[in-house]
RNA sequence: GUGGGAUUAGCUCAAUGGUAGAGCACCGCACUGUGGAUGCGGUGGUUGUGGGUUCAAAACCCAUAUCCCACCCCA
């Protein structure tokens, strides 16, 4: 007797099943187009990543959720990657010779031990562009514009972009004479203002022993009107890093608009934070309110990191696209277009009986060679139970050649939605079927 | 990593300590040249897993795994 090993999957991680690979190649697809539109292009790197290359990049608490792996023989220490940016980085310090600026996209898995919810895999796909090479805030409002146009083309029409520069934040702490050392815990707070409100965000920050004195001083300053920049420069005269900043800020603003960015979906939000360590200067962030599912897409500039694997240190911007949350909000809202279909085979050309079997082969490989994706049945079963698995499957066609058809060398064509049936010269087929399908 | 909820047929869910059920799905037949409609019949469960309490456990207790929710953080 055979024992099973029962059929488990690691936590956190899953299956991607035929049907929602097509959803998910759709995606990818729109991405992947608008990342070329705008002239990215792609890069690919390996999952594992010597763990010194990635450690001490995004801050202890993102440390803490990296794999760990190793040789057999151990004589290495690796990490499954947690993002695609450590490793461009790295990339890129290693091939000096890149032409300037480098612009690359990169779609792949990346791992984190989280412990998983709705849209919050251990495993996902990140879509990363990035441009390496620039400090230019043109670059970082192309990366907005170019995120907008993709959650467009997705048909995404309710969404908000939030931007922030990590100078901003940084002048805030200096302004309200926050220690710092206490930096962290003030960016911690402010960005639960979303959720816990004015009064909470005073109790956090106390929490964080942040003095009384800086704590009056940073809810006076956030309760100022955003989009007043002169004002905050004006706040922010006797700390250069804040007024450049702002300064950014304004750029990005202006260079978005003429692009076309909608200006009320890209909103400035000094208290949107972000987690990862390595920003210095735009941070954005995309959040969709209806499903609660957290924020679609993310990114900043970050012109420290590659100076940590080269003496030559360069700027880069960029931004990471989350298809897995993507996914599931389209799916949730029902947004997929109706004709992506269930499968990616477009006709199964039944087999009658023995006899008529050569027939059936011979035009099932004719439709291949046209390009038509053609499935053939191979038992010997009636019509009934071809039938039930083309509709099953959701095979838009299917040919029949019975004694009929083969006696005059026709075929018959079944659109399985309709149930219409027309007979068609067998050397038609083809053409016919292309026909058809181009209006699907 | 912390706290809460869930877990019963392929799916959605019933069964409050006493014989494990329904709907849908699947298979078959009515219908051997035609799927989705209807009717009839059928397959399918060591109740997530491992212990314990009890004459008796799907149910009560303990542990554990996974999923969901909140925190944390993030895509």
């Amino acid at each position: 007797m055979a024992t099973f090993v029962e059929p488990r999957l690691p936590r956190g991680m899953r299956d991607i099943v035929p049907q929602k690979m097509i959803l998910r190649r759709y995606v990818i697809g729109v991405i992947e187009q608008v990342f070329e539109r705008f002239g990215f292009e792609p890069l690919q790197t390996p999952a594992l990543e010597l763990a010194q290359t990635l450690m001490g990049k995004y801050g202890p608490d993102a440390e803490k959720l990296m794999y760990a792996a190793r040789h057999r023989d151990g004589k290495e220490d690796l990490a499954l990657r947690y993002d695609l940016t450590v490793p461009l980085s790295r990339m890129v310090a290693m091939n000096p010779e890149l032409v300037k600026p480098f612009k690359r996209y990169q779609i792949a898995p990346v791992w984190r031990a989280e412990r998983p919810q709705k849209g919050r895999y251990r495993e996902f796909y990140q879509c990363d562009a990035d441009i390496v090479g620039t400090s230019s805030m043109l670059a970082d409002a192309e990366i907005i514009a170019m995120i907008f146009t993709i959650l467009r083309e997705l048909g995404f029409q309710e969404f908000v972009t939030k931007l922030n520069n990590r100078k901003v934040l940084g002048a805030l702490g200096e302004y309200a004479g926050v220690p710092p050392a206490l930096l962290g815990g003030l960016s911690r707070a402010l960005d639960k203002l979303d959720k816990i409100g004015r009064e909470g965000v005073r109790e956090e920050l106390r929490k964080n022993e942040i003095p009384a004195e800086s704590i009056e001083k940073i809810l006076n300053l956030i309760a100022l009107p955003v989009d007043d920049l002169a004002t905050w420069r004006e706040k922010f005269r006797a700390f250069p890093r804040g007024v450049e900043g702002i300064n950014e800020l304004e750029q990005v603003l202006q260079y978005t608009r003429a692009m076309g960015v909608n200006p009320a979906r890209l909103q400035i939000d000094l208290t949107m934070v972000r987690g990862l360590d390595y920003y210095t200067g735009p941070i954005f962030e995309t959040v969709v309110t209806e499903p609660k599912i957290g924020s679609l897409t993310g990114g900043g500039r970050y012109d420290g990191l590659i100076g940590l694997f080269s003496k030559n240190p360069l700027p880069v911007t960029g931004a990471s696209v989350g298809i897995e949350r993507i996914i599931d909000v389209m799916q949730e809202l029902k947004m997929f277009p109706d004709n992506l279909g269930k499968t990616v085979t477009q006709v199964l050309v039944t087999v009658f009986d023995a006899e008529r079997r050569a027939q059936s082969i011979a035009l099932t490989m004719n439709l291949r060679a046209a390009g038509i994706n053609a499935e053939m049945w191979y038992d010997d079963d009636g019509l009934g139970k071809q039938l039930k698995y083309a509709a099953a499957r959701g095979i838009p066609y299917a040919v029949i050649i019975g004694p009929d058809e083969a006696a005059s060398n026709v075929a018959t064509l079944r659109d399985l939605a309709t149930g219409e049936q027309q007979q068609i010269a067998q050397t038609d087929m083809a053409a016919v079927l292309q026909e058809k399908l181009r209006h699907l």
